[in-house]
DNA sequence: GTGCAATCTCAAGTCCACTTGAGGTCAAGC
DNA sequence: GCTTGACCTCAAGTGGACTTGAGATTGCAC
């Protein structure tokens, strides 16, 4: 922590500091999500701001969104400095409203549920749980409303 | 649709009526989480309860669960019949609850963006997206609070 | 100057949640 | 009676997100 000049990361202080394994580091910058300065002997040295990119890429895997996603969505900011007010407020803003979006989601998936509490759900046909909206289905299995669809 | 006695559904009718692939449905009876009558000649039949279970599994997957915990959590409910008012209170009081942590989890993920925001998020040291509460990196990487725990 | 921990690359393995494909059976409509 | 389509099994493949392992440096600590 005191034996590197304060700017640049080792791979090591870097997992220790994002919670992610170096192993994980590494396959990130294999899929361009992250990069690394190299020193001489070709060691990774990690600017600051890839902390910043990692606590968002964990942010993105919080409210569903893959990898390429999150890179996707990372895009408008810049790589290797610190982002100015401009383009974190609009990266920020879209974020607020994939998250306000996910839990409305939310909200509504547990209104549906104390409706059938309710009404003991003992109705099949009644119950709006089996196929809310009568539309989810048409969309492919799988959790599609944490991948970012819209309903 | 009228081709059947309409207590019990053929593969393809509960893959229409709950928006997974057939492959998906034998895939769930494979790992116990559905279970079906057999025709004579070795065809499925499903209670209609099924479809039951499956919007179940759906929610379930759509506040973070896996398929196994899925099951876990259906494991209070009778695979074949339709749950009385109590069996289905108990599930769902405690779904609600996880849903509650999880809109809770999201809403602070919400602020601490809005936070961001309001500064300029332009100082790493304070910002708190990067390490919010300064635990979260302690218990492997992936989306651990869409996984059920909490922080 | 020796040892040990941290790092490197590259290939392969793992887990989850399915899908795909090959090859075969069965029931209903014409 | 024949075709067509829905269904069957079983094995293998897929994609995402990593982890593990082998074998080779490198750098600081004593």
């Amino acid at each position: 922590m005191a034996a590197h000049p304060h700017d640049r990361l080792t791979i090591g202080e870097l997992s220790a500091r994002s919670g992610l394994a170096p192993s994980a580091l590494r396959y990130y910058e294999e899929i361009g999500l992250i990069h690394a300065e190299r020193t001489a002997s070709g060691r990774r040295r990690y600017p600051r701001a890839t902390l910043r990119r990692i606590a968002f890429i964990r942010a993105a895997r919080q409210v569903g969104l893959s990898l390429e996603e999150a890179g996707a969505a990372l895009a408008d900011l810049p790589a290797d400095r610190t982002p100015n007010a401009a383009e974190w407020a609009g990266v920020a803003r879209s974020w607020q409203e994939r998250i306000d979006g996910q839990i409305e989601e939310l909200r509504r998936l547990r209104d549906r549920l104390t409706g059938c509490i309710g009404c003991g759900c003992l109705s099949l046909t009644r119950c709006s749980l089996y196929n809310p909206g009568d539309t989810a289905g048409q969309r492919g299995p799988g959790a599609r409303y944490l991948r970012g669809e819209t309903p």
